[in-house]
DNA sequence: GACATCATGTGGTTGTTACCAGTATTATCG
DNA sequence: CGATAATACTGGTAACAACCACATGATGTC
């Protein structure tokens, strides 16, 4: 494993070093509040310059795989259950790393005028008439998880319908190849509320049964808007995680 | 405002930098989703050199005050209600941060040797036989706003009563000033759940009310566990934000 | 032996230079 | 006029150099 430099690999060199440090540690070659090679090191083991090398280590520290200490040397982090889960994900993605298979049931889909709060969540335009509304019963491993409602701003002139839906997969899927539109940023807040008699019928528990509910705006690269997503999601079956960092 | 280099200032440069371009941006002179100058025209502004800047435009972006567009520019991000609340913060500070007066009722506190499920937590080792334990109702503007238990890893042979507890101000300072022990990293979990008729009556709502638990494990600066705490919010009154990204 | 000093190794900061990779405007050609 | 090409910006990657700040262990001194 000498120098990198893959000519045929377009990705850049930090990258690269990255990846193979990532490997070596998840692979139990570099242990837990070891130390690492110092940068003077690594420049020599992999044949690139501090810049690149720094470039790589703090990208793993901000990921938390590794830490450092000022006069001492940089270290590996202790494996915790959960990685960085304080990351932008959908449900879906929300499940499966959870070891949980998603699914859903659409229980609405429609064109509709947004209500005062929507419009002020999304900040949407003035010539902005229509958002595309779901409502859907979220599954995990086939049993009820969550109700799911959301409101998406569509590119002028765009509509989706039941089955376009299901024809392009995901919504964000669609947005992107079509409009290039990717989610980069969300602010979220989280309550405990009781069920309503009809949530908690549609989740299969107890009307005053503890639900957590989700409130999400999801922002897109250009800082705008995409997204506005409650999910009221039953306490007996999820629980929400959070890394902090200071 | 022409070059930076305060000789009497000991913060780095590209620190300097970052306080003056977000005081530009919060103080209204750079408004959302404009352009700031160019790395380059930067480099003029102050006298300092492209490394620097874009060691502070990199933290900027990281905080959400900034964002880039690879050949276009670096833009302003709109200013959300919530600055960056993903960050490890205590009761008191995230209190504060809201508007809020914190304060405190202390219930319980007592050396004590922890349950199985507190030493797991803890990752305690084997000679470590006993942590402080306190129970503490937490106050906002003087209301209950939630019931507080954590449990404290000390270094070896130091105890805390509650006359020394309150002489110090809090733990975090004690350990600091002392320990050089700082906390830098937590894992949180968040969840919903009814209150039982002793919690009811200590935050004064009825017995099966909704309250949001918060459940947080807190890392030193070399990644060992230091706390363990757990904190029913009362749901009517507290809301939990977190900024995501991707 | 206790303590201050120094040498050496670590990460942290900063400057300079060069080139690559996207974006947008302008000039040019058909 | 319309499509294309050149060009002049933007941020992104990379190398090299120098020095600072902190931690540690070896050394020397009292």
């Amino acid at each position: 494993m000498p120098a990198i430099v893959d000519p045929n690999d377009y990705t850049p060199k930090y990258y690269q070093l990255v990846t193979i440090l990532r490997e070596r540690i998840s692979s139990g070659e570099l242990l837990p509040h070891q130390p690492i090679p110092s940068e003077r090191q690594l420049e020599d083991i992999y044949s690139v310059s501090r810049t690149t090398i720094r470039q790589a280590i703090d990208l793993l520290v901000r990921q938390g795989f590794l830490y450092r200490e000022h006069g001492r040397g940089t270290f590996v982090s202790p494996q915790k259950l959960q990685k960085g889960i304080s990351e932008l994900t959908s449900f879906s993605e929300d499940m499966r790393a959870r070891g949980i298979e998603p699914g859903q049931k659409i229980l609405e889909l429609k064109m509709a005028v947004p209500s005062e709060e929507v419009r002020q969540r999304l900040e949407l335009p003035a010539d902005q008439d229509e958002v595309l509304f779901i409502e859907r019963l979220r599954l995990g491993d086939g049993v009820p998880m969550g109700l799911m409602t959301s409101y998406h701003v569509l590119p002028e002139g765009l509509t989706l319908d039941r089955e376009g839906l299901e024809a392009v997969g995901s919504i964000y899927s669609l947005l992107q190849e079509k409009f290039h539109l990717i989610a980069t940023e969300a602010d979220e807040t989280l309550e405990a509320v009781l069920a309503t008699p009809r949530e908690a019928g549609l989740l299969q528990i107890a009307a005053g049964s503890p639900l957590l509910l989700s409130v999400r705006v999801t922002y897109s690269q250009y800082r705008r808007a995409m997204e506005y997503v409650k999910i009221l999601y039953r306490a007996d079956r999820y629980q929400y995680f959070a890394k902090l960092t200071r």
